[in-house]
DNA sequence: TCAGTAGTTCAACGAACGTCAATCTAACGG
DNA sequence: CCGTTAGATTGACGTTCGTTGAACTACTGA
């Protein structure tokens, strides 16, 4: 489960691996990305796709679901989220601070994700302060 | 130098080291940062140090500028932020497009940061698009 | 000129990482 | 049932990482 935050600095380490990287962009294209796919686009061997996702999962940074005998992984935008909000206390800059939308995270339980990705055309505005 | 741009995954893995991260946030405050007090804050020894610096500097995270017999170290904020840029691909949300600013990077080259990090009040607002 | 200081580079070490073959486990299909 | 399949675990191996003491380099100040 990891509830709990984790450090920054886990999160950086286990995006700083090519193949982790590579895990999670095709992870934020396809929504649930089924464990086969990976097995077929990524030039590594069973046992090491299972290391890296159980490392990304550690980190906090995707949900398992199993189905069957299958396996299918989601990215967890918020812990993406969250960690920018921590390098943008570092780098700040231009960055909505009211957006009226959701709360910060730990509220979506289940994986609806629907995050506008740039299949459906949805263009939004608002007032940016900072 | 480091002009040609670090791949994303050699920030995060720069990034995802609790000292490495630990000397980030302290030049995120300072400015610039003696090496000094880098040995005076962190529990490691002289050697450890100049080790992490030479790879925050190798992933483009950090500028050295030697003074004397001393060395000072400025956090490189565009890095930062393109990094953030990346992750926001992934995980779209609020953002501002466009801030009539300057160019994304590679523009300014001598360290003449003083970039609002809090110290005057100075705020802004823009109008935001997503 | 020369001892002292700031910081780097070198050499070595143990610990952690990334990889795979072999094995295991659970679910499916007949 | 029992063979097959999807995927995780285990064990082993080579590589990279983080750390340090010792040696080195460059600057300072008297």
């Amino acid at each position: 489960m990891t509830r709990e935050p984790v450090a920054a600095t886990e999160v950086f380490k286990a995006l700083g691996d090519p193949i982790r990287w590579n895990i999670v962009q095709q992870m934020a294209q396809q929504e649930e990305l089924a464990c086969s796919i990976l097995e077929d686009t990524l030039p590594v061997s069973k046992p090491t796709i299972s290391y890296h996702t159980k490392i990304l999962t550690q980190a906090g940074l995707i949900e398992v679901r199993k189905r069957g005998r299958n396996y299918f992984y989601s990215l967890r935008r918020e812990v993406l989220r969250s960690l920018m909000d921590e390098m943008w206390l570092l780098a700040p800059g231009p960055r909505l601070v009211a957006d009226g939308g959701e709360e910060p995270a730990e509220r979506s339980e289940r994986p609806a994700l629907k995050a506008a990705v740039g299949d459906d055309s949805s263009r939004s505005a608002a007032l940016l302060t900072w």
